[in-house]
DNA sequence: CCGATT
DNA sequence: AACGGCTAATCGG
């Protein structure tokens, strides 16, 4: 050990530690897979102070002289270096000032007030260790390559800890396959949910993505599986896990929900035995901390991922799925489920009659480890390239929304165009900006109707191909230098004007994505499915598309330190213009507008050819600016649009139905509603019988009166959206809750409630009970309830399409199902 | 029956 | 802690 090197590594995660000096630790791996530390004490904190240019002399002096003596010692400025920035496109003296420790900003901020000229100061909000990434634009998981001194100090479990000369970028290699752990814990919970206080962990299983399994658990049965590890106690268990992580030695950690049950509930349960889990590369503990209202545990080094939050954060727009458990996004993403007989509530049950019982229960905890390593080998080529596009830590980037991550990717890219990271708004200006509105998309009015050859064009990217077409950017709104920018189509009389000289900073940025996006789908196209670069670039081409399309929602987001209601509000003043251009072009050809929302437009060719349908769109494209494109989406044979925006279904060729808005797709109504509009559409899309429709209603009110359906098809699912208490109006899911509570379950706002709505007296609210409920009571759902509220309402929209009213529907299946309606 | 709430 | 547009059931006076 020890003398100079040259070091190649993947970093994996970053922190820093304080003590005289402030000192960036980045955890990685080299190539070859051995634990690397650099230590980079190079890397001086620092932020910006606005002054007025004309006192630029006295304000120097002023910081210079600036002395917080505290017990410890003196706080004073490293050095003061003055800088011309711009603030949001506004040119501004900034006073770069250097500390000596990160705290020491939050202290000097407070004197620096008093500076002659003072008007701003800026960059205070950007910890440490974000501001190193953004400031040395360093990837996670790209090669980097680090000059230095290789130093011996027990403190850290790594192969190399190296002591940094300098670090700069590689070749932008990626690390591949990482060795990745997955865990889940099953916890006693004889009274509903468990409390970690009282409760103890029954067992954890391990599955990793190298083929290691394994279920350690207190309690012996007859076994034959090999992946199953006896221990004597519940101490015993969480020791063995520690100690499997710890030889493991998994590159990341991955749970479901791991940041706000099981790494919580461990940790207590460890706490309780005065045992702790010292898993990070600098042997320092499991931390757990606060994040809002959320928890976060954190290992340093070990980059823990939470795939739950993630999926919720940022696939959840792309899923089917109403609720985001294990169970259901897993058998959306995997198409593979939980293991069938075994409840979660019942575990506890299970555990103290022991012996083939426990066995399920162990089969099923290894599921949910497997089934948690499947969704984590699916989503980590986007989590991975997310994090690269963002710039950030793989922990951080992992658990960020959309909002988050595109202020991310703004800060990393401000620099090179000399702009400075606007500071979070403060409270206030967050609540006025929740209050103001902006008038959104165009939606045109559908004819309703069946029609048939119909043609769907969208606009490739709408928004982000405005947003760089015409410059739209908080930097380049009413510049002083265009008597004749960019001038928006009116916005409430008002017209917004875009710098035409300088190209903005969010418009190159988005520019730059879309170029990237367009040159990776190209060789998408000329490269194989089986190719190893497939998967990545997929996962780049998807990561990109995210964060483009965000930016437009970024501009109107109270908290967005790049807010600008009025860049919103002439995106999508310039999307209506677009639209109603496209219709207006498309009538002129003669074309039978049927619809149009936002981006798309819906034409039926009638006796055209679709040749022409092309010469259109050729003509569009034509005189559009720049990379906005009109393109073609579908042909479809058949369509249904019913007297409302938004809902519609369509048939193409193969006999695949596209359902949009219509019940079918909605989560507050019951599967049987939802299943038997589906049905009708198929009838009458595709096999064009309005007859056949007719049975298939007759036959699911049948079977609903005969009570022969299944409560899991008339449970309906609605999310309660706040506390109980703080509900005016009580409807049918706040009613079962309510219920519910005073038999001593428990609610929290944003939980999904199930309900059932059963025979009884009393409003509609006054019969509805949480499904638990209904199965425990052997309550019975009330068919009349069903049958008027929920099948017949989805399936008369359509008939009324077909010009059959509300009661000559009721008429043919009163016919049909003799004496029904008395 | 109708506006407010969800 | 990304935007607005839109429909429709149900409550509650």
């Amino acid at each position: 050990m020890g003398g100079k090197t040259i070091l190649e590594f993947y970093p994996f995660d970053i922190d820093y530690i304080a003590d005289k000096t402030a000192t960036i630790r980045l955890f990685g791996y080299t190539k070859e897979g051995k634990s690397v530390v650099v230590l980079d004490d190079s890397f001086i904190p620092y932020f910006y102070v606005i002054i007025n240019p004309k006192k630029k002399e006295k304000a120097v002096e002023f910081i210079k002289n600036i002395e917080v003596k505290t017990e410890e010692r003196t706080i004073k400025p490293l050095g003061i270096h003055v800088f011309e920035k711009k603030l949001i496109g506004n040119p501004v003296t900034a006073l770069r000032v250097d500390v000596q420790l990160p705290t020491d900003i939050s202290i000097l901020k407070e004197y620096i007030k008093e500076t002659p000229g003072y008007l701003d100061r800026v960059e205070i909000d950007v910890s440490f260790y974000k501001r190193y990434l953004i400031d040395k634009k360093f990837q996670m998981l790209t090669r980097l390559r680090c000059n230095g001194e290789i130093i011996e100090d027990k403190k850290y479990k790594a192969d190399y800890v190296v002591l940094a000369d300098s670090i700069e970028e590689a070749e932008g290699e990626v690390y591949e396959n990482p060795r990745i752990l997955a865990f889940d814990i099953e916890t006693y919970n004889p009274i509903g949910n468990p409390r970690p206080s009282k409760d103890p962990v029954l067992m954890i299983s391990i599955a990793t993505n190298y083929g290691f399994e394994k279920v350690i658990t207190w309690k012996r049965f007859e076994n034959s599986k090999k992946y199953v590890e006896f221990v004597e106690s519940e101490l015993d268990l969480l020791k063995r896990f520690s100690e499997i992580i710890e030889k493991e030695n998994p590159q990341i950690i991955v749970g479901y929900n791991s940041d706000n049950f099981d790494f919580p509930y461990l940790h207590e349960r460890a706490k309780k035995y005065k045992l702790s889990f010292n898993w990070g590369i600098d042997r320092s503990k499991l931390r757990l901390s606060r994040r809002g209202i959320n928890k976060v545990a954190k290992i340093k080094g070990v980059p823990h991922i939470d795939i739950y939050t993630f999926i919720k954060n940022i696939l959840s727009p792309t899923l089917k799925t109403e609720v985001y458990d294990l169970n259901s996004v897993a058998s959306e993403l995997l198409g593979e489920e939980k293991l069938d007989g075994v409840d979660w509530t019942n575990i506890a049950k299970f555990w103290d009659v022991g012996g083939e019982n426990l066995s399920k229960v162990v089969d099923y905890s290894m599921k949910d480890s497997i089934l948690t390593i499947k969704l984590m080998n699916k989503l980590f080529p986007l989590i991975s390239e997310l994090t690269r596009i963002v710039g950030q830590s793989i922990f951080d980037v992992s658990r960020m929304t959309y909002g988050q991550c595109v202020e991310w990717f703004l800060a990393k890219n401000a620099a090179s165009f000399n702009e400075l990271i606007p500071p979070k708004p403060i409270g206030s200006y967050v609540s006025t900006r929740i209050n103001k509105t902006y008038e959104g998309a165009y939606v045109h009015e559908p004819k309703p109707g069946i029609f048939e050859n119909i043609v769907v064009y969208d606009f490739r990217s709408l928004y982000p191909s405005i947003i760089v077409s015409h410059n739209i950017c908080p930097t380049t709104i009413f510049c002083d230098c265009c008597k004749d920018g960019y001038k928006t189509p009116p916005i409430g009389g008002k017209s917004f004007s875009f710098c035409k000289k300088h190209k903005g900073f969010v418009p190159s940025l988005l520019d730059d994505l879309i170029n990237r996006r367009m040159r990776i789908k190209e060789i998408l196209k000329k490269i194989h499915k089986d190719d190893v670069d497939y998967t990545i670039l997929s996962a780049r081409s998807y990561a990109i598309k995210t964060i483009a399309n965000a930016i437009y929602g970024y501009f109107g987001f109270a908290r967005s330190r790049w807010y600008c209601l009025e860049c919103a509000a002439s995106i999508t003043a310039w999307g209506r213009y677009y639209i109603k251009n496209v219709i207006e072009q498309a009538k002129k050809y003669g074309f039978n507008v049927l619809y149009a929302d936002t981006d798309s437009l819906f034409i039926s060719l009638d006796n055209k050819k679709l040749e022409e349908a092309e010469k259109f769109i050729e003509n569009i494209n034509k005189n559009l600016p720049g990379v906005m494109e009109l393109e073609f989406q579908g042909f479809y044979t058949r369509g249904i649009f019913v007297a409302a925006k938004k809902r519609y279904a369509l048939a193409d060729m193969n006999g695949n139905l596209i359902i949009k808005g219509l019940e079918w797709v909605r989560r507050d109504w019951s599967k049987i509603a939802k299943d038997t509009q589906m049905a009708v559409l198929k009838a009458i899309l595709i096999d064009g019988s309005t007859e056949k429709a007719v049975d298939i209603i007759k036959d699911t009110i049948k079977r609903l009166k005969d009570g022969n359906i299944s409560l899991e098809e008339v449970t309906i699912f609605t999310q309660l959206t706040r506390k109980i208490e703080n509900y005016e109006s009580i409807g049918p899911h706040v009613s079962a809750a309510i219920k519910a509570r005073e038999k001593g379950y428990t609610f929290e706002p944003g939980q999904m409630i199930k309900y059932v709505v059963v025979k009884g007296e009393g409003s509609i609210s006054d019969k509805s009970y949480i499904l638990e409920e209904v199965k425990d009571n052997k309550l019975e759902y009330d068919p009349e309830y069903y049958i008027n509220n929920q099948v017949l309402p989805a399936v008369e929209r359509i008939f009324e399409v077909l010009g059959v009213t509300k009661d000559e529907l009721r008429g043919k299946i009163q016919t049909k199902l003799e004496g029904f309606f008395r």
